[in-house]
DNA sequence: CAAAGCATTTATCATTTGGTAAAAAGCGCC
DNA sequence: GGCGCTTTTTACCAAATGATAAATGCTTTG
């Protein structure tokens, strides 16, 4: 429960009542690795907040093969946002990668937050505002990089889950082949 | 100046006066070719409005390759938003990749229009959020598709850009050299 | 422990892309 | 029109990555 606190008042400010009364909204869920959180063609019905865990977002292109767009560990929100504030139905998954547990937010609980807490909209919006420029910061580089140093560049944005993700999503992550990324990991040692 | 405020609008509602009151803190300036808009060193001057021609962002890697991060054009505001809001040195370049006219506000003037119109931060932000999103959305499958293809999604990206744009831009953007997107359009055709 | 089911690594060859260099095309300028 | 400059296209070979297939390694489970 710090943890999500300590997250938000990055944000702005709240007296006890209002944290209190965050709180009173909250709800923990565990996920089985595999389990989507949420999914695509069906609308998003949480803001999670991950205690445990890594998720990841993906989807399916038109060869039917599997791409991993993000990866989401410990202390972070993940959320389909736009998909969930407009509760309209998402063209991701969103997978847990481990078991992994969160702390959730429905719809109707998370307007309610809006609606008592003043101040509440513009500290959401800075923290949606972050997370994608982060994003942004992250897989910009994967464009204009060789393989093998999209990679490096992935151990250091995500240092503690490269023991915990299959290579085959770091690979899609990359936009490379497993065998691919396998072949640079040998060649790396 | 119309298309600005119909811009606007459509994050949120203002009366005449407050349009009246957003226009007389605006300016118009002229960019030409190659000339710069932001520069990495410099704190970013302006959010600008563009009402003719194309900017990009770029900046060079460790190699000294340019590199080409995104483009706008017409109809859009061009700003490093994080680096401006922040006042803090840009680590990447506006520039004009051709002759340009743009409605631009200063820090002052910006701040000052935060302070007078009630309810402008929210619009603000969700202004951010959108072109954030947008971005993200664009640069996302150049990951994961092949050269060819993700020229193609470029073409529909950016459908008015790709005759104003040189050659070399589109190919750093799409992360691979101008030979071989020269080669690519070839095969195309 | 053995068997089965996944995940990862190797290997081989085809294809794509990069690097370098040079030719061709486009464009402003005198 | 011709000259100089920049941009784009070609060509050639090297290097990186993809596709396919098989081998190895790692877990789970009975």
């Amino acid at each position: 429960m710090e943890a999500l606190i300590n997250l938000i008042l990055q944000f702005g400010d709240l007296n006890k009542q209002q944290i209190e009364f965050l709180l009173s909204k909250v709800e923990m869920l565990e996920f089985k690795k595999d389990d989507y959180l949420s999914e695509a063609g069906k609308v998003p019905r949480y803001v999670a907040f991950v205690l445990e865990g890594v998720f990841r977002f993906c989807y399916y292109n038109n060869k039917g093969e599997e791409i991993t767009n993000y990866f989401v560990d410990e202390g972070n929100f993940v959320v389909d946002n736009q998909k969930f504030e407009s509760q309209i139905v998402a063209s991701e998954y969103v997978q847990a990668v481990t078991d992994c547990k969160v702390l959730v937010f429905n719809k109707k609980n998370w307007d309610q937050i809006s609606d008592t807490i003043v101040g509440w909209e513009m500290m959401k919006a800075n923290m949606v505002k972050k997370c994608l420029t982060l994003a942004m910061e992250r897989r910009s580089p994967l464009v204009s990089e060789d393989a093998t140093t999209r990679y490096l560049s992935f151990i250091e944005a995500f240092p503690n889950m490269i023991n915990r993700i299959p290579l085959s999503y770091v690979a899609s992550y990359l936009g490379i082949t497993q065998q691919s990324l396998s072949r640079i990991r040998r060649n790396i040692r």
